[in-house]
Order: C-alpha cells, then structure tokens, then sequence
DNA sequence: CTGACTAATGCAACAACTTGCAAGAGCGAG
DNA sequence: CTCGCTCTTGCAAGTTGTTGCATTAGTCAG
C-alpha cells in the first residue's frame, strides 16, 4: 500500500471524509517525522497545494488530535507543536536551558499514571506529555560553574 | 502587613517594581484564590482601573509567570489559565468528561520527577501540573452503562 | 531631596488562531 | 451511475495574545 493509500486508510478508520487537504496535511506530519508547527504544516502543505486555506489546516489539526493520529503539544511557553504518533505512546523532556527536546518511553509515565489511578481513581490520559526541566547536560554544567 | 503592603514586598523580593498595574493583577488573582482566564484578569483589574491597557496585563502576566509567582496553566485545549501561586506547589487532575478540576498534592508528582531524574539525569521542572483525563465519577458512570 | 538610569506602560500594528456562513465535495443508498 | 445528505472548505470577520517604539515613572546613588 502506498503512503497515500495507507493515510486514506487510517482516516477513514477514524471517521473521517478522505480530502485532499486532510490528505495533505497528514502527509506533511508524515514525513516530517518531528514536532511541526502549525505555521510549517501550512507552509508545507502549501508548497504542493497553495490553494488551501489555512484555516482548513488549523481545522483539520483540530480534527485529527481529536481523533487521536496527531499529538498537540505545548512546549515550553508560546508555540504548540504537532506530532504524528505512529506506533507507541511516547513523550518528551524539554530542556528550558538549552532548549533539546528528548525522548521518553512511555513506561514511567505510565507508572505515574497507574499511582494516580491508585490513589484518586482519576483515569489519566497521558498519551503525550511535555515535561519541562532542566536536561543532565546542562544542570552538569550549572553545577560545575 | 496589609495585603498590598504584602503584595509590593512580593513583588520587591522578585526583583520587580512596584507598580499600579502589576498590584492590580496580583490583587485579583490572590483575592480570586482559583484560576482565571487571561481575560478574566483584564476584567477584574479594569473594574478598578479602567485606564490599564490589556497588553500591560499580558506582559505582567508573563514576568511574574517567569518569576514563579503564579502559575501558568493550559486545561484541556484553548484556554490559559492562571493562579496565585501561594505556599505548597500543587497539581490538579482535570477531568475531560465533566470538566471538574480536583487538586493534587505534590507527593506524587515529586515521585515521578525523582524517577525522571534517576533514569535520565533530567530535572523535571513540575511545579504546575494539569493532567487530563476522567475522573473517578465519571469512569464510574461509564463502566455501569 | 534631586537627578538619572532603566524597567514598565500605552499605543498601534502585527501574528496566531477561531468562527459563522454559504458553496462545494465525499460517500452510501437506491 | 445518480441523488442527496452531510461533512469540509473557503472566505472574511472576529478573538486572543505579542511586539517595537516612544513616553512615563519607580529606584537608587549622591
């Protein structure tokens, strides 16, 4: 199956109408295979298609967190990032020093979650999180200063 | 020490002037004692001072956001929320199905920050929490029906 | 108390999103 | 294949928050 074929696939499996422009905009988090802006996701589904409104591709981003493909993401303070989330559930440190952004598997996040299950019944939906902080590398540095 | 008088030795501490409109907003949120929307700031301190212009606002909520003295919080998708942030860091646990915030004390949250730091050396910056997902209520009704 | 240095403010333009509405297009029934 | 229901889209106007710059006003040294 083609990679078009295959996000027409999983759009439809979530109820969606198969568009061009959704089409489109998949395709751009596809490929990107990082965190994008929804500014980049405009310009990059532009230069295929410069027709598309960008009010389409904020609706559409809307659309798809809703629906679970895509992960809307706050780092830090101001932009918000968009992710496509293929396999497992995954979530980031962010380093408000030096400004990496690192990965975390999902298994300590889901031991916290499970702690608030225990102790408040409350349900958590962790299915990516930001963490903000200070990275190994530069809290080294601040403490060798 | 009268609130004010409380609220300009705040502000002195943090390295801030003591101006009209940084008191304004800080009366209003320490006196909401709950969060409020950047807007709802706005309202509350031009029903005192109608002249105070909304960006001043934005910019005052920002640095003392940056100087800890409140926190900064985004509830579920669109709105900022913010709060007096007074003694002990808490956290809340945000319900997606009814929409009611709970508080959650610290203990927990240091637990997993800990854990991040053991594992990946980060040092996770977790003095606000806002963790989505359904509370025990509303997980209940669900499981019934 | 006075002057000066610099943070804070107001203003207006800008950037980043959101929303209502009418026109267009996907998709299932027949 | 065609019809029609309804989801999507484009457009334009409206919110919400940000930024550059000139002016105002806290603070602190003297």
């Amino acid at each position: 199956m083609s990679c078009r074929e295959e996000s027409a696939a999983t759009l439809r499996r979530a109820g969606h109408r198969v568009t061009s422009a959704k089409l489109l905009v998949i395709e751009a988090l596809r490929h990107a295979e990082d965190h994008l802006s929804a500014t980049a996701v405009i310009e990059q589904v532009r230069r295929d298609s410069p027709h598309v409104n960008e009010s389409t591709v904020y609706r559409t981003l809307g659309a798809l967190r809703d629906s679970r493909l895509i992960s809307e993401t706050t780092f830090g303070h101001g932009e918000v990032a968009y992710e496509w989330l293929g396999e497992r559930p995954h979530h980031h440190l962010v380093c408000n020093s030096c400004g990496a952004v690192d990965e975390l598997s999902d298994e300590i996040v889901a031991g916290f979650a499970e702690q608030l299950s225990r102790t408040h019944g409350f349900v958590a939906d962790l299915q990516h999180l930001a963490v903000p902080g200070v990275c190994a590398k530069c809290a080294n540095e601040t403490a060798g200063r």
